[in-house]
DNA sequence: GAGCAGGTTTCCT
DNA sequence: AGGAAACCTGCT
């Protein structure tokens, strides 16, 4: 849940459950003591979230399965991290929650996501239950004022936002329209908004759509396949593109697995991180001819 | 308290 | 084409 695919989920209950809130849906959910899952809502969202939940967590999507079909065979990086991260699920969020929590993730850590992601949904989200609030749909977006979503602190993404829902009202359908099309003629529509290069697009279709084609580059990716892949040099777009050709259609669960191992190995030592930007420092020194030291 | 972050755009060479 | 720099804000 604390994963990065979704921004909306925290800690609730002494930490002992997560409470989530999407379209308009608050729900709960906890391991109970035969390792099942377990999920609960207030009563009178039961119904509502009960038919919502199955879609949510791609109930009908047997991702061990699917993992058994990636090259893990022939590749050891990729089997040890299936083996330790065996529940791993893809969330199927609505599409428009995706892009908008998405949009504002440029530069961010999930902490600040999050915040952003409150301020967005109390200042023009719908409620859903009590003092929860659901995030605002793109129309309403198109309606609010960049000043409006400056003060959510979304800073320079408070711009795209705006631009993007304007661009998104022009295109009423388009929603069913991703779903419909093809990996690559989605992403590079999404990829075409405002605020919306390729990683983020990438990340909405994985987490949005189900394209499971789509593999985001972003830097802890970028650095996991320079290390463990001998990538060592390559640019994102590079990264996205091996990874695809390597890990075939089910790449972006690949990338699931390579970005849990990636960030808790990063939690636990920042050693590597800082050996990658000394390479990086250094590769740079060699093609910049001095040309004046500004400053 | 300067530097940086789970990127993108824009402006350069 | 490809590399920097700029863009906001909150956290370390």
């Amino acid at each position: 849940m604390g994963g990065g695919q979704a921004f909306r989920w925290r800690r609730v209950e002494k930490g002992e459950a997560w409470q989530g809130v999407w379209g308009g849906a608050v729900a709960r959910v906890r391991v109970g003591r035969a390792g099942e899952v377990e999920w609960s809502a207030p009563l009178e969202l039961e119904e509502r979230v009960g038919a919502a939940m199955g879609d949510y967590f791609a109930a009908d999507t047997d991702f061990a399965a699917l993992a058994d079909q990636l090259p893990w065979r022939t590749d050891d990086v990729l089997k040890k991290r299936i083996q330790t991260w065996g529940g791993l699920r893809l969330l199927r969020q609505p599409l428009g929650e995706a892009l908008l929590a998405f949009l504002c993730s440029s530069a961010k850590r999930i902490p600040h996501i999050m915040q952003m992601c409150e301020a967005l949904a109390g200042r023009f989200g719908e409620p859903v239950w009590g003092s929860v609030r659901a995030l605002p749909t793109w129309a309403r977006l198109a309606e609010a004022h960049e000043s409006e979503l400056r003060a959510c602190g979304l800073g320079y993404r408070a711009r795209f936002v705006k631009l993007t829902a304007e661009k998104l009202k022009e295109t009423p359908g388009w929603e069913a329209m991703i779903r419909g099309a093809s990996y690559a003629e989605a992403h590079d529509w999404l990829a075409a908004l405002p605020g919306v290069g390729p990683k983020i697009a990438d990340c909405v279709l994985l987490f949005g759509a189900a394209k499971y084609a789509a593999f985001p580059v972003d830097t802890w990716i970028l650095r996991a396949m320079a290390e463990r892949y001998g990538l060592r040099g390559w640019r994102p777009a590079q990264v996205a593109q091996f990874g695809r050709a390597h890990f075939g259609p089910l790449a972006g669960l690949a990338q699931q697995f390579l970005f849990s191992g990636e960030r808790k190995e990063g939690k636990m030592g920042r050693k590597g991180r800082k050996e990658d930007k000394e390479a990086m420092e250094q590769k740079r020194a060699k093609g910049t001819k001095e040309r004046g030291v500004g400053r």
